[in-house]
DNA sequence: TCCTAACCGAGACGGTACGTCCCGTCTTTCA
DNA sequence: TGAAAGACGGGACGTACCGTCTCGGTTAGGA
């Protein structure tokens, strides 16, 4: 949990690499054996850390593992540019990116489990903040470019992620560049104000 | 678990309304401690069953809980009409129920992960049967009914299955009547074929 | 555990050769794997019996584990003959045998177990049952052939089978025939009423 | 178990106290219900203990059984003095307090048990390290004291526990004052070398 | 010869203990 | 002082047995 902005000094770098290498066993060892397969010592034992040096950093397994789902998922929003057909192809495009990386769909399921937790451990938004983004841009831009305005704002977001989310869960694999593109054409065909 | 073709038995035959005893004791604690709560022992427990012979049928927790995932979220596919306006519509609406269902949060993630787990545990077509159903008539009906028949025949049943996720993760909730429409009909509109 | 007294049965009478192959199969089972090993599927299973039809004739594992030891090693009584030096050597020679038998160290501390167990279930003197019979002879007989009448009259069978037992806990195999005899002369010698 | 020569240890040691605690509560157990009552969970909630914590100690429920009796009936010879009738006489004494200890007879089958077991968890001289101290003794004082020298050297020992055994077994009580006294001069008698 | 109680194989079932594994905390030694 | 090492309390897992119980089918008398 030692946040980057310390790496200013060259006082203690020791510290945040070990973060860092503690969070890259996490997600080895996810794709390895499973998130029900992550235990503690084992991570340790690849981190080349004692399992207390682990807890000094995080609390528990579940944050822990956590940590490292929201390392590997968050942050990293695709850029929005004001021209909504635009950001739409760029937002299917970035999806297809995100669903086909390396340990995705073993984090998956984790991930679902800490938003969906009660308390909520981490949300949507945190993993794809482009969402509200995306809203505002549609609720504002929409009429000017010549989509439906009376739809909900966060719904053209909503069937872009969750096409790839269904084509992945159904495949196994993210969506291919293709299915990408049409998730969009239709995407955009169905936003679209019909004709005059 | 029973097969009811039980095939001639020797030694005493297996109780099935035990089986569903104890996925009803899994569902309900489940939905009061979560999935990560639930212990074989107190569902056997909640059952009035030995811890044995929940394992005579099941051969892990991990299986057990898959069991009665897959119980409450399969095998009640919705009726397809013929009719692919129609049956996007009903399909839209069928989603809306599914996602709104007790305990179908908590159940969730344990469905993903047994869905992406390797190896696979359950398929997503004994989940969703209708996406491969839906997507026969579409290859076969598009044309005739006016859609576009260059689409990917999966996609209409993934934008609608994938919306209803994304709402769920965002806001926790299932989607609304209200949502569940806007994404039949903007599905709908994107899908049909443009032009004089 | 059939009684050859066949009270008035009627239905099917039980096979008595099973009882013996079920004890049989107890022994066989004890020599490999110890008693601890012993469990009532092996058995069964080894007899070529339902499990079912051993808990027929003896109620417990324990029951049929002490059968199975008293059938082995009781009943067996040396022949005293009145002569008390003869009948010591006799003894000593016996017990050679019994200690010697096949089976005989998996079975002893089970033996053990049952005559020293609260409530006792064998008593030594089923297992051994001239211990009384040496005793009542030396008894009447000491005084007359030159032994010494004030000594305790179960001391000498004590001397020889415990002799016995000490070395075969000392060394894993039963006494030989040179032991045996050194023994008997040792107690022979020992009991001699000394003097003119 | 705790070895005192601890070797520099790193991480936390084992508590020596918490040996002495289970092994106890071992021996409590097997006086209420028996070796065969004693169960892993019973012994680690008397003693105060977490189960894991008990088989950091011992590696199975047996281990832990035989340790307690080897604790209890082992490491107390009786002192060798180098006059072969006195040891003889002091050795008799002394087996008539072991056999009488209290938990002996719950503990013998268990040690006996142990002792014959195949591989073998405790050996005879654990538990009656004068067997052979004796036996050395006779080995080499016999001929200057006036015993018998071609006699087993083992022999006297033997006599003298097994009786005692012998005894506990017909009895349910260890040996008697008297009856010791009485074994004694016999195996004494018995043993010296008979006039010119 | 037929009836019928008992036998017998097979295996489900309620229990209980085992030995393993992991979590999160703690106590020690070493650098 | 922090990190390594590992003991410790706690608790769930999956396995193995026990002794009981139901099944289906067979078998040896007595009527």
């Amino acid at each position: 949990m030692t946040t980057e902005a310390a790496a200013r000094h060259i006082g203690r770098p020791r510290s945040s690499a070990t973060d860092a290498t503690i969070l890259e066993a996490v997600l080895n060892l996810m794709g390895d054996v499973g998130v029900a397969g992550v235990t503690v010592a084992e991570v340790a034992r690849r981190a080349g850390v004692a399992r207390a040096t682990v807890y000094l950093r995080w609390p528990s397994r579940a944050a822990l593992v956590g940590a490292a789902a929201k390392a590997v998922a968050g942050g990293k929003p695709f850029e929005l540019t004001g021209d909504l057909e635009r950001d739409i192809r760029r937002g299917a495009a970035f999806l297809e990116t995100v669903f086909g990386a390396p340990y995705f769909n073993a984090i998956l399921p984790e991930l679902m489990r800490a938003v969906l937790a009660d308390p909520q451990e981490i949300t949507f938004d945190d993993l794809a903040p482009n969402r509200e983004g995306l809203a505002t841009e549609y609720r504002e831009l929409a009429a000017t470019q010549g989509f439906d305005g009376s739809i909900e704002p966060q719904l053209p977001f909503d069937l872009l992620f969750g096409s790839a989310l269904a084509h992945l869960l159904a495949t196994g694999t993210g969506p291919s560049p293709d299915y990408s593109r049409q998730v969009a054409d239709v995407v955009i065909a169905g936003l679209k104000r019909r004709g005059p």
